[in-house]
DNA sequence: TGGGTTTTCATGGGCGTCAATGGAACTATC
DNA sequence: GATAGTTCCATTGACGCCCATGAAAACCCA
């Protein structure tokens, strides 16, 4: 699967378009879609951003509840409706839409931050105290790398 | 199969006409059939979506029950016997039935609400609020999407 | 190793196309 | 003949697509 590293922090023009990092394009290349899967995140001032391949595994986690039960329900409205499928454009960029740009503060600029198998997308300033307080906290999470790894 | 993603409002017309989402045409575009399955929702005041594919993978569910039992006979009505086949036009429009807008209170806007492999259409305004309802109620239902982890 | 060249990226703007919508013409039904 | 339903055409506004520019990084070769 696509691995995402690093920050980029990029325009977002008038129009509301970001060029997606090239590193970033590269990774997703290979995932038959050119674009990124992107929705507000749910704790925190940012956008959430995966390749279609990981929203296929999304999917089929959720397909595996009841059909018609009201559990699977709310958590395909609070992931599947909130998500935007937003392919490139041949320079690479995207439109963010406004309701996602007002749930993540993003104006001028937007910093892609790489999380491993999928990013995030932040108003750089809100990304540097959220980081912050990730570095802070990190020592201490550290030991959930270690135990027991698959039911958290 | 078809994923369906993000929301869209479009207008009702005086005769009943909503354009289905381009996005969501385009992923029923290979189901062999150009339009929509749509019945009312079983809790919610809404209506429930899909395409040709997806029915047929309903079918199949119901088919493995009972063939005379009185829970088949239940389920094959309430999902089948009230389901509608509408084919849309050349603009990509479908016809709304009457009972249909009736059943989700839908006058002079609807709103199609992505939910991965199946959508829903919704008055606007009430969608807002079984959307925040699904909000709150998200991040406890997030873990029923770890504890079984089949693949990986 | 350093200078010059080439390619790749990020960015801005303009134009054409397509999707959504409204209405008219046409057909069928009672 | 009136009403309801269906197909066709017209408008407009947004969005995707294309080209142009500049800067930075990678590359090449002496």
């Amino acid at each position: 699967m696509a691995t995402f590293l690093s920050r980029y922090v990029n325009k977002v023009d008038r129009k509301g378009r970001v060029s997606v990092p090239a590193p970033f394009r590269i990774e997703l290349g290979e995932e038959g879609f050119a674009g990124i899967i992107v929705r507000p995140s749910f704790f925190a001032a940012a956008l959430d951003g995966c390749g279609k391949r990981a929203l296929e595994a999304l999917k089929q986690k959720v397909s595996r509840l009841d059909p018609f039960s009201e559990e699977r329900l709310s958590l395909a409205n609070a992931i599947f409706a909130r998500s935007y499928q937003l392919p490139w454009d041949s320079e690479g960029r995207v439109v963010l839409p406004t309701d996602l740009l007002a749930h993540a503060c993003i104006e001028g600029q937007a910093l892609f931050a790489g999380l491993g198998e999928d990013f995030q997308i932040w108003e750089p300033s809100r990304f540097s105290l959220a980081e912050a307080d990730a570095l802070r906290r990190a020592p201490e999470l550290r030991h959930a790398l270690h135990g027991s790894r698959p039911s958290e």
